[in-house]
DNA sequence: ATGAAAGCGCTAACAC
DNA sequence: GTGTTAGCGCTTTCAT
């Protein structure tokens, strides 16, 4: 079923087949109609493949993310779909499962079937993510890269917001899980190692951990042995090991430890206590750099190559005044 | 950068250099290697598209799921990416968030672009599915339809032995909270009904409920005026809700009522206490369908066109024997 | 073992 | 407004 058929059935030309369904304004009317018709009848739909051939763009957007099983990678995922949908681009994902040769790997495969990338906190190297640059636009997340545009969730004021927090419902020993390393680990810890200053503490820093729920259980007896009366988590799946272990060892929280998470995933109010925790505008994120990578494929540039989301402190039940048994 | 800029750089045809980078056993060694240098100078690689039209077919698989933030779903993703790769196929995820309309929309812009599609759980009509199977060949999971190759995931005899675990710990007066309609929900509830029949019980059946956290919160107050002392979820998800409900009324677990999920997601370990769920073996099954898709795309038709993969329950700690107070 | 030539299905100038 | 004519970049007979 190609589009010669439908123009012989329609007695038009290939041609004017192939107008109707890219420039339909551009066809008189009553010939439009035939056309349709014909196409109706014939359960015809343009060939993708063909069409992205000869037009030389494929009308889709891929994004790579470090974890798909990661509930942050899926809000931005979402958003990024949503807003591909809206301008009209399907959105391939993939997942490099937080291997950096997957990464290099998923997002050279994509780059030739699709008219932009979004790429997600990547690990890879500098000189990799130029080089994909270079055959196909991206638009990175949470990665400073000259040239690249990026959209970065800056989180060293809302951080420093937490240990503000802590430090007014009395905590003067705090301890903080580090996050693999990257952006994002980084505007974290220099937030709370700023604030810390500026109050007068002197944090325990543990890690770096992999950002995971596993990381958090390991990470609690560390935190108990530290002698701290409260910590600040990279992510929230570390946080909720962390409330978990604790629970196994009878401690309380927040009666005899506060806990601080990074993200406000889904499962920041899905655990007990509910978390307190920065919240990371992923979606924010992901509906920015979407558009970003848009503009930046039509050649529509806005002149501004770099976005910096700001985050925000939630508190909710994970994190209290400290109590005399604390200590 | 196209195949004849390498073909004039090695002194060859085109069709060598092609030949180079799809059957290389067929051009002598010697010829291959100046092709080969010359590709790597020029940086050239193939151009996937043009490929894809010319041999008519992509090289990739595509998957619609759900909801992408479900972590079932990401379950089923990654074993089915492992397996695409595995068969050098490209692995291109869509979401349909729920809604039939999208799950209809994606699954028809991917099917041009791919070799074969995998659909989980679908909610679309049988119409819409048969009519997909015919552009394109389809494995579901979770769903019967004629003719279309499927995957289930049977828990009636695990969730079964939920109920008989129940029963066992004394209790005699259980809630199911059924999930949408469909395979699962279904598989589920025969299999709770059945165990119920054999052992005198007489299930409170409330819901459907979407299967979302959510649901849950809510779900928990008409389950505590129902006066059971066990409840048993369509998934973790509703599970989650309800122990966090119970601790927000100050209701324990399990001393007070016990708590059966279903799906054994990461999640049920990570809430407290953590939750007695049946295992659905995700993973197995989104691998089991990517190779029946596989095979199907290939030709090699094994004739086995359904695989039903068997549940398991895995007690934890929101399961507990009847005590005086629950009644 | 290699080359010439004819497409794969669609788009895009350029005519008319 | 519509048709003609070349491709888009690669594969694949069919010769040689």
């Amino acid at each position: 079923m190609t589009i010669r058929d439908v123009a012989t059935r329609a007695g038009v030309s290939p041609a004017t087949v192939s107008r109707v369904f890219s420039q339909p304004e551009t066809v008189a009317p009553g010939t439009r109609q035939r056309v349709l018709t014909a196409a109706e009848e014939l359960r015809y739909a343009p060939n993708p493949v063909a069409r992205s051939l000869a037009r030389r763009r494929t009308g889709n957007l891929g994004i790579v993310v470090p974890d798909i099983a990661n509930s942050f990678s899926a809000m931005i995922i979402k958003a990024a779909q949503q807003e591909a949908r809206h301008a009209e681009y399907a959105l391939f994902v993939t997942a490099s499962e937080e291997l950096v040769d997957d990464e290099e790997r998923q997002a050279r495969a994509l780059a030739p079937q699709v008219d932009g990338l979004l790429l997600t906190s990547p690990q890879a190297s500098d000189a990799c993510l130029r080089e994909l640059a270079d055959i196909v636009p991206v638009v990175v997340t949470n990665r400073l890269l000259d040239s690249v545009p990026a959209v970065l969730t800056e989180s060293a004021q809302a951080t420093g917001h937490a240990v503000e927090h802590l430090h007014a419902l009395g905590h003067r020993e705090v301890a903080y899980l580090a996050g693999p390393d990257g952006y994002s680990n980084q505007s974290r810890t220099s937030g709370l190692q700023a604030a810390c200053a500026r109050l007068g503490l002197e944090p325990v820093v543990l890690g770096p951990f992999p950002a995971r729920f596993s990381s958090g259980v390991r990470a609690a007896d560390l935190v108990l042995a530290a002698g701290v009366t409260a910590v600040v988590a990279f992510n929230d799946d570390i946080a909720a090991g962390l409330l978990t272990r604790f629970a196994d060892r009878g401690v309380r929280v927040p009666e005899q430890i506060s806990v601080v998470g990074h993200d406000d995933t889904a499962l920041a109010e899905m655990v007990t206590p509910r978390l307190t925790t920065v919240h990371i505008p992923a979606a924010a994120a992901g509906a920015t750099a979407t558009q970003l990578l848009i503009r930046y494929v039509r050649g529509d540039d806005s002149g501004v190559r770099r976005y910096e989301l700001p985050s925000e402190l939630i508190v909710r039940g994970s994190t209290g005044p400290v109590t005399a048994r604390s200590t």
